[in-house]
DNA sequence: TTGTGTATATTGTGTTATGATATATCTAAT
DNA sequence: ATTAGATATATCATAACACAATATACACAA
């Protein structure tokens, strides 16, 4: 198990959305970019994606179609809905707020008199 | 289960480490003084302080000693070890590498041009 | 003084949610 | 044939939680 993913618990439909707010995808590729875009940090497995996609679709946070393109294996593409975008930028709300509260608990609690929001 | 618990996990002992670095304290003091310093954000229960604590006490982070004084129940007091310093340290770099991580796929991937680190 | 309730404080058993592991299947390219 | 891309499912591990029990002290009645 990788060091870092029990602090992924409760992120990961969150990062999957904000990959797919950008425009539609599909498994093995958003699987990819989640893990270069960490650099590293995450090392996500496709059984989570899969997982946790199959699970965002009954909640209809997502729709899915399958790819025209066969250069390579069939591709089962990924859009977020209307609901799945609502639920994002609630999710991001409550990330920031969590974040607050944990960089006062861990880091210290100056954190008040910094810059960022 | 509250909203944020799940974003909790894998911080609980960082956390807890963090009240302990700054001086002995027992289990009811470390629950009300999280969830206080956390603003509400964070409803941890004593069941989870307690299983954690045991935890980490199996681990050597921490040594535990009954308090003298009976204006109440008995109190047991936990002191952070030399070890539970040194994994605390440790968590502390891991959470700020991981926080990292998480503000690029959620909020965005322009955070290097912001101020803080 | 006996009882009842409340706040404080610790412990134990079992449950749940979620990511990891293992495994399987299929396609296309080398 | 083997590797890489791509999807899928069943089982496992773990951390936080629910629920319950126990213990101490203190207040306020009856």
């Amino acid at each position: 198990m990788s060091y870092s993913s029990e602090m992924l618990r409760g992120n990961t439909e969150t990062i999957i959305l904000a990959i797919l707010i950008q425009g539609d995808s599909y498994g093995w590729a958003i699987l990819k970019e989640i893990n270069t875009r960490s650099e590293g940090v995450f090392d996500i497995k496709d059984a989570t994606i899969y997982t946790t996609i199959r699970k965002m679709e009954n909640e209809a946070l997502i729709t899915t179609y399958w790819g025209e393109e066969s250069q390579t294996a069939r591709r089962k593409y990924y859009k977020i809905t209307e609901e799945g975008k609502k639920y994002y930028y609630e999710k991001v709300e409550e990330w920031k707020v969590v974040k607050h509260a944990l960089v006062k608990l861990i880091e210290g609690d100056d954190t008040d008199e910094q810059c960022c929001s």
